[in-house]
DNA sequence: TTGATATATATAAGTTTCTTATATATATTT
DNA sequence: AAATATATATAAGAAACTTATATATATCAA
């Protein structure tokens, strides 16, 4: 498992990720996919993931459907038309932020050039 | 600069990566250093900063030295002997973690074979 | 038929980790 | 004289999780 602790803040670019490669997804769901691409690595749990799914309905980027399956209630996700927009940017940030980590872990930060030892 | 919420967790290990690389930073010279690493995407703050390196010394990960230079204090943090270890841990935990979420980025999420879109 | 596991959503209390504000002090540049 | 750079430090507050708890149905194993 990641240390908990360096999840903080990625979880919600995580999600909008997620919404972006697929039509809609229900939070179940969207724990499941997270263990499985993550091969474990990352466990989303539900106290974080409905709160942030709430939020995002309530900021618009994301709406619902509720569908019964199985005799169980299931609320799908998916992107609004400027949730979309949103995401992209969210996940652009993400990218940036993961290309910058990059630089930080590369042996001597990837400056050759002089820097005192 | 890179969206705050996404640093949170990032900045304990970043700072273990930087005194791994380095024999001996002081506080300035480590907010400097992230700055020019990153591109100045990445701000470490002194709020954030300090508190990490009292506690990483109470914890016994980093040792200090106090010189004067200059007519001003400056203090010196470098690893201890297991603090290197520690380091290590921690470094190796953030590799992890950004290989991680490079997969959860990728098209697709790298998972090419059959998955319902 | 009982217990365990999987499916499914939800909220509240508590903790960690950072941001923002504030304080102090010297050196250098404009 | 004022602004900027150097240098460390703490406190209040906010953000973003974890952990605990609640509710309910379905399936599988003993």
């Amino acid at each position: 498992m990641v240390q908990n602790s360096l999840i903080k803040g990625t979880l919600n670019p995580i999600i909008l990720r997620l919404l972006s490669e697929r039509k809609r997804l229900y939070g179940y769901e969207i724990t499941q996919l997270v263990k499985e691409i993550s091969d474990g690595k990352i466990e989303l749990t539900f106290g974080a993931l409905y709160p942030i799914l709430h939020k995002l309905e309530v900021d618009g980027v994301v709406k619902t459907e509720s569908e019964v399956i199985n005799n169980r209630n299931r609320i799908y996700y998916s992107l609004t038309e400027t949730g979309k927009n949103t995401a992209k940017e969210r996940v652009a940030e993400l990218e940036d932020f993961v290309n910058t980590l990059r630089v930080l872990l590369k042996p001597n930060f990837g400056l050759e050039y002089a820097i005192a030892k």
